[in-house]
DNA sequence: TAAGTACATTGCAATATTACGATGTATATT
DNA sequence: AATATACATCGTAATATTGCAATGTACTTA
């Protein structure tokens, strides 16, 4: 039997990220940015073309301008990626450190399963 | 100017997997179970306990059964958990084979970046 | 067989995400 | 200065996610 310890009204839909520590809170924040495919081919297009601007990226997913704007703003806002202003034009291109960074932080969860395990699992 | 070639109606809340390939919607979708810190506390204690059962989550998180279950599913649904089944409890672990593959599928996207790069991004 | 334990599923409320048209801001061109 | 270009932001509608109480299902024990 489960008691509800917890008698406050519930709060639905929001994250307890007080539950939780850094490494998991973080971990979980640039997840959440690579979860979306029209991102990961953002990135990849960034990673074929070293920069890019917002039009290119508009022809080549066929979205519209604001929806890419909005998937570039939360690219940028794990600093995955960066814009530097050119002109009228914005050129975003991959953060060199930050990209490893990430890379690090994800193989660090991922290094963590043992290579090899005797017979245990399920 | 941007002229807006789709006269439909939009479909918002609608992600539109289908102008993005195989690889970035896999990899999105592994992702998004990722990207819940609950979810990435799960795994990390199934790492160190190599098996667990729900109970055990819900006093170690403290979430309700309920949502230890549903996060449990969503786990599972990519595969990277599997449970079996022992008298009344059902018994979670890491399921080897898919977390390297996973492990794999970041890695290839990580990989994508060279190194070292001249002088030219931004 | 009845009561208890363990977990899944359902239903629902609150919040978050996705997408795009419309609009705003800044630079560039005529 | 007026127009065009490039991108951000706002507003809004549709859908998805999160969390939990209540309930359902299956095994276990008294």
């Amino acid at each position: 039997m489960y008691l509800s310890v917890n008698l406050n009204k519930a709060e639905m839909g929001v994250t307890k990220s007080d539950l939780f520590n850094e490494m998991q809170n973080e971990l979980a924040t640039v997840a959440k940015v690579l979860a979306h495919p029209a991102r990961v081919a953002i990135i990849q297009h960034l990673l074929k073309s070293n920069a890019c601007i917002n039009g290119d990226l508009v022809q080549e997913l066929g979205l519209a301008q604001a929806t890419i704007s909005q998937h570039l703003r939360e690219l940028k806002s794990v600093g995955i990626i960066q814009g530097t202003i050119e002109g009228s034009r914005i050129s975003y291109c991959i953060n060199p450190v930050r990209w490893t960074e990430i890379k690090n932080q994800f193989n660090e969860l991922f290094d963590q399963y043992p290579t090899a395990i005797p017979g245990e699992c399920c």
